[in-house]
DNA sequence: GGTGAAAGGTCATTAAG
DNA sequence: CTTAATGACCTTTCACC
């Protein structure tokens, strides 16, 4: 149920270099083309790799504002409803349901401070969502990383 | 300042499918192969693609537990020294400093709840880091997503 | 291991802003 | 006039059988 030291080898040198082939990543690890094909598709397979998609930067297209906002909602309706209303705004990244005083999480991401509000006033007029109270964030000096969790499980 | 049309739908191309190459892509948009080279060198060029790293998993490597840690720090410290330790966290996937009550906001996994407990004792431990609160992503009914926002853009 | 197929580079021409 | 797109050619490199 965890990799070992070469698929996190393998799983970095990729994220370093995305743009070599498999039999450049054999040379580096100084294995078999053959191994490292049979290690990527078992880590696909097992649902490591996700998928090897272009990661865009949403403030390289104006969306300079990223925002965390917790939504209380009314109980009785279920958030199943609730997820799909929020799903059909853009601007939210990702919804999250959590423990807490809140009922869940969404990053949400605007042109402003002045457009936050407006998106803001999207989640808030989506049906069943009571309250939303939201926290900007100023800077983020660690991005969203994986390696280090994958070096850690890999040893 | 933006992205148009042929940049929207090249990278929800690339997204559905990230294994086809530049000519593939040239053939399912009708444009040149050195049009989508030029239009790909440009969004990296501008900041826009990020990368094309594989994308992990947390919960597939044993990390199923998903939370996100509200820390208050000592003002008279200064946030950069606290940054460089939660950094040397693996479990800590990304940290913002936010508006609001708390000070930084960080994304953390664990393989379990009494897990998530050594994380965030680690996380205390933190010179500078004065309180934690703490809340558990239950579900994630929209995981991570930038497609429909680079479809808003691209309009 | 061999082979067909792309990637990546450059170029001249053409079109459009 | 500047910027972008196109089609062509070439060489290296890789993926697949």
């Amino acid at each position: 149920m965890t990799i070992d030291q070469l698929d996190a080898r393998l799983i970095s040198l990729l994220a370093q270099e995305p743009r070599i082939g498999v039999l450049e990543c054999s040379r580096r690890l100084n294995v078999a083309r053959g191994t490292v094909q049979a290690r990527l598709d078992r880590l696909a397979a097992r649902g490591v790799i996700v998928g090897y998609g272009p990661q865009i930067d949403p403030a390289a297209l104006g969306y300079d504002v990223t925002a965390f906002v917790t939504l209380q909602i009314r109980q009785v309706s279920g958030h199943v409803p609730v997820v799909d209303r929020l799903a059909l705004v853009p601007e939210v990244l990702e919804v999250h349901t959590i423990t807490g005083g809140g009922d869940m999480l969404c990053r949400v991401v605007a042109r402003s401070n002045a457009d936050l509000q407006r998106v803001i006033d999207l989640i808030v007029d989506v049906e069943g969502v009571v309250r939303t109270s939201s926290v900007i964030a100023l800077d983020t000096p660690v991005p969203y990383r994986t390696l280090p969790l994958v070096a850690a499980a890999g040893t």
